[in-house]
DNA sequence: TAGACATTCAACCATTTGGTTGACGATCCC
DNA sequence: GGGATCGTCAACCAAATGGTTGAATGTCTA
């Protein structure tokens, strides 16, 4: 189930825990803190975080009262590896890719 | 709407559309064609193909009454470069892929 | 012109999803 | 011990998703 490409793709398609996942890029973090930028409930996050755990994308280490959430780039490496096989696009258009990113962090929180 | 990481992984996310883009990396087809080998309604495929087109991950011309779909490639490109931006797994897939495009440049006969 | 064929539309249904709130179980620290 | 903090659980809700069926639209062909 875990690391299955419903889950994967599932988990990849919400803003939010996109924006998780680009959070933890930078380092690792407690779900408290995780939470802090959105404008939604600890609830909520927790299930996001669940959702990416599920995944596979993320993993989670209770360190006392804190559980601590960190990438796991296997998960979406195996998402990407399915993508090659359509492989009929070129390699990095990073012009593309800098005209997304735009678009997408007028989207993010913060 | 078309092309945002929103719509693209949610379309990805499903085994039928993602059953589809395979069968559509073979060749393109028309609608009842793409629903001949699975057990749900041509109904229901149509609706698939739909969400497949808000994607941005296959165009759908109609040439008299037939409706022929073909991959459209940006689309995922833009997800997987998105996956790339992550990095930390192995980018030698997309350098690999590309020597081995130039290469086979090289030697392709025109 | 009358079918037959290709596809979508519309209404409906069950399940899943993404969010809320309030209570709860751990854990830290005074 | 007792209060603050960290995080999840449970129940609930509205909206979205993935499917169905039957009727409708458009086009080819005999």
């Amino acid at each position: 189930m875990a690391n299955s490409l419903d889950t994967i793709f599932a988990a990849l398609a919400d803003p939010t825990r996109r924006a998780i996942l680009s959070m933890l890029l930078e380092d690792d973090m407690a779900v408290t803190d995780v939470a802090e930028p959105f404008e939604m409930s600890l609830a909520a996050i927790s299930k996001h975080l669940m959702i990416l755990t599920r995944a596979g994308l993320i993993a989670q280490e209770k360190r006392g009262r804190v559980k601590w959430c960190k990438l796991e780039p296997d998960a979406m490496k195996n998402a990407s590896v399915w993508m090659q096989g359509f492989g009929q696009f070129e390699p990095v258009n990073l012009d593309a890719f800098e005209r997304f990113l735009v678009t997408e962090l007028d989207t993010a929180p913060e």
